[in-house]
RNA sequence: GGCCCGAUGGUCAAGGGGUUAAGACAUCGCCCUUUCACGGCGAAGACACGGGUUCGAUUCCCGUUCGGGUCACCA
């Protein structure tokens, strides 16, 4: 801390998933920095072997840059304060292990794991979590354990009496009582630090000056305050996050549906509007109602003030919305080429109008996701349902709608050239010769349309898609499998 | 259960001692449209409760209730 940058990090273990409460973590540590001009860092942690999943670091890569994270310094691309992976960091965390010991401020503890029942009989200071019988070993004697090969970790020593307090940016001045706080384990017996040390030590080294996390930290918070007077090191600042929770208010989890950033990729969001809406959790901009932004214009926004304290539902109807804006708002070509992607796989060798289905699509989709049902009765061709052939607005039953589709047939097979014109002149004149109002024509005809995609949500509107909005020529292969029907 | 934190419509939220308490999503209605959408307009809907402090509390303080977090050799 030589100087007054701001400096932030982003420290996730390597899971393999990527949860929208880490992104949004790491969105915010993003801005933090960004908004002042500082860095943002990027740190594995990966102390917990058991937990190694192969391929994570490269989920938690891919995610960043696809959501413009881009960090100043990681694994990947180095930096100043390497390595930025925890286990390659290994010997950073035991020399401040002892040099804890040394200072009085922790101890080695032989106590075996499991041993965590006896506590419970309330014999010690403390009616909870671990008894520190170890605390007072002689160091003489803990060394000739350690050097027999005994397995050991090493403890942090809380103080007995008085208070520890903090100033958090968000939740202000937080106290706890130090009675409250167990000799948590620094350095585990496998050699690795816990959670709690090797962040520690890091954020330190790493000079970082914000350290901003979810909510669940905040009550081991004094700990982490306590680590950093026992070395005298400068305290940073705090900035935790509003927990993100289900719309039954628990933790958001799998049976809230999609909690990862690649579900929701899987389930047709787009990156930015994703972004955008985790931004919006728990923090907003103050006097601006706008709510669509960019992550350029949220770096000139963003402000830890407008950081909320109660946890926030995440809402899947407002990410629905959020990402209807963002496709609204896409350049033509670009939808295009996300549309060719889906049409490709979907379609095969046939043929298609990508410009049309494109353009009409754009202001109809919600999730990419839904496009491959919205299209796909261009390829089925599924048998008439009479329960279909109702539409309330022309007044339509069942039966009326089949007369007047079967009257229009002879009209429509007539028709060479399907465009726009001809169509409706056709259209026109059947209804003139028939004697049928424009909109129970157009009515059966969507009725019909609407019949050849009967898979249940939004048949309806799908089939009319081909159907409608300005090139209506292109009803020339709807209208193909009606003339047969 | 102990400790910590929180509470403005169903959801995200602005605001803050005196306001008709913003806005957005969702919902409903109307308009536009040959239909579905898009779009536009509008409606309904909130300061958890009880005590203080104050001329005046949704806002400040205390308590209650409710909600969340945390109590690991996980992060």
């Amino acid at each position: 801390m030589t100087n007054n940058l701001v400096k932030t990090r982003f420290a996730p273990s390597p899971t393999g998933i990527m949860h929208i409460g880490n992104l949004r973590s790491a969105l915010y540590e993003y801005l933090i920095a960004k908004a002042k001009g500082g860095a943002f860092i990027l740190r594995i942690e990966d102390t917990d072997r058991e937990r190694y999943v192969e391929g994570a670091v490269e989920v938690i890569y891919r995610t960043l840059k696809r959501c413009g994270l881009n960090h100043d310094e990681g694994p990947d691309i180095g930096g100043p304060h390497g390595p930025y992976t925890q286990s390659e960091r290994l010997p950073f965390y035991r020399q401040y292990a002892e040099e804890l010991i040394h200072k009085g401020h922790a101890y080695p503890c032989f106590c075996p794991s499991t041993r965590e029942e006896s506590s419970v009989e309330d014999e010690g200071p403390i009616a909870f979590g671990y008894d520190r019988r170890c605390r007072n070993i002689d160091p003489e004697k803990a060394k000739l354990r350690i050097d027999a090969g005994e397995s050991y970790v090493i403890r942090q020593k809380m103080p007995m009496t008085g208070e520890t307090s903090f100033t958090d940016d968000v939740y202000g001045t937080i106290t706890v009582q130090n009675k409250e706080l167990e000799d948590q384990i620094l350095l585990k017996s496998d050699g690795y630090p816990t959670y709690n040390f090797a962040n520690v030590v890091d954020d330190h080294l790493m000079e970082i000056t914000h350290i901003v996390r979810g909510s669940e930290y905040l009550s081991s918070t004094p700990k982490y305050c306590l680590l950093y007077e026992a070395f005298g090191w400068p305290i940073p600042h705090f900035v935790h996050l509003p927990l993100i929770i289900g719309e039954d208010g628990k933790k958001l989890s799998k049976r809230h549906g999609s909690t990862s950033f690649d579900d929701l990729i899987a389930d047709g969001y787009l990156a930015e509007a994703i972004v955008n809406m985790i931004a919006f959790l728990g923090w907003a901009p103050g006097d601006e109602t706008r709510e669509i932004f960019s992550l350029k214009e949220l770096e000139a926004l963003f402000h830890v003030e407008g950081i909320n304290k109660a946890p926030a539902v995440f809402s899947y109807d407002k990410l629905n919305w959020m990402n209807e804006q963002y496709i609204r708002a896409l350049p033509f070509h670009e939808w295009r080429d996300k549309i060719k992607a889906i049409t490709d796989k979907a379609f095969g060798e046939q043929t298609y109008d990508l410009d049309m289905l494109a353009h009409v699509l754009q202001p109809r989709v919600t999730k990419l996701s839904d496009i491959e049902a919205m299209i796909s009765f261009l390829t089925k061709r599924l048998p008439l349902s009479r329960e279909l052939f109702f539409n309330k607005r022309a007044k339509l039953d069942a039966e009326k709608a089949e007369g007047i589709l079967t009257a229009l047939i002879p009209f429509l097979s007539k028709v060479e050239d399907w465009t726009d014109t001809v169509l409706l002149q056709t259209l026109e004149e059947a209804g003139e010769q028939l004697e049928l109002k424009k909109g129970l024509v157009m009515g059966a005809l969507r009725a019909g349309l609407a019949a050849q995609q009967v898979t249940p949500g939004g048949a309806v509107e799908t089939a009319v898609i081909l159907g409608q909005a300005e090139s209506l020529s292109r009803l020339d292969r709807a209208i193909q499998y009606l003339r047969e029907a």
